[in-house]
DNA sequence: ATCGTAACGTTACAATATGTAACATTGACG
DNA sequence: CGTCAATGTTACATATTGTAACGTTACGAT
């Protein structure tokens, strides 16, 4: 069986939020394209944007390698896996780990709207049929 | 309409975390309670918890309103609206708005199984037939 | 009225997190 | 061999978080 633990990421500060969604957004990328690319909204010394990127992998969120001699740093982590992850972090913290009610918590607060839940619903279930008994555990 | 804008909640340290999971469990307290109840697991100076709960209560997380001589801490809202609003936030800070996404991220790691959220959909649509539009969260 | 004490007010301090950056080293290339 | 790009190392200010000592105040018993 995988391994079901997953690494609890620590949280972004807010230079470190900009840089993941750039690196998000742009895939894979060096120290100076990054530092170029923000350098309009977010000015900053290639040695400071190093040391973002650093934090990041020491935080697990980028892994680099090396090119030549430059390292390219790309995210270890979809985005919306990330999320989904800080969610199942909240519920634990929140929830004592009952997802349902906070779905239902987000329904009720116009998080998400009773259509999309459907519409989410409907096409779970489609996928469903086509390749049916994906990894999951009920029964 | 009410104000849709919710103040942006900060972060709980460790303590943080465990003292308000207190007051949500427990209600209305007072610092020396919850010392009183923490003391097993967190031994705490009477200073200490006093200034938790000022921390809390400048988070926005509780209020209080003096009892005598005494402040009567209480959650400022129902655990369970802070989650979604802890979600609300991830949502935001990770994809791009959509909650749709994140909920089906959420199905394709297991956070919740398609039977949980086929049991939602209907429970929501049932619920609409007979209060449309309904809002709050019982806590 | 006085005083002990419960309850709050104020201030501090260490550890960590975060943003920002200077200065040092090193290796490929002209 | 020297320059320069790219990385390595170290620093420092601010904010957050955990923990607590010390100060002030006023209710209630004597």
């Amino acid at each position: 069986m995988t391994n079901r633990r997953q690494v609890r990421l620590k949280n972004l500060g807010e230079v470190e939020q900009v840089v993941m969604d750039y690196v998000w957004s742009h895939g894979p990328v060096t120290a100076e394209q990054c530092r170029e690319a923000l350098a309009p909204s977010r000015p900053m010394k290639d040695s400071t944007i190093r040391t973002i990127l650093r934090r990041l992998e020491e935080k697990g969120y980028v892994a680099h390698q090396v090119e030549g001699r430059t390292f390219v740093y790309r995210a270890s982590d979809a985005r919306q896996n990330v999320a989904v992850r800080a969610v199942k972090g909240i519920i634990d913290r929140f929830c004592g780990g009952s997802a349902e009610e906070l779905v239902l918590g987000m329904v009720d607060n116009d998080v998400l709207d009773r259509k999309q839940l459907e519409r989410l619903a409907r096409k779970i279930a489609e996928n469903e049929k086509k390749k049916p008994g994906r990894k999951d555990v009920t029964e």
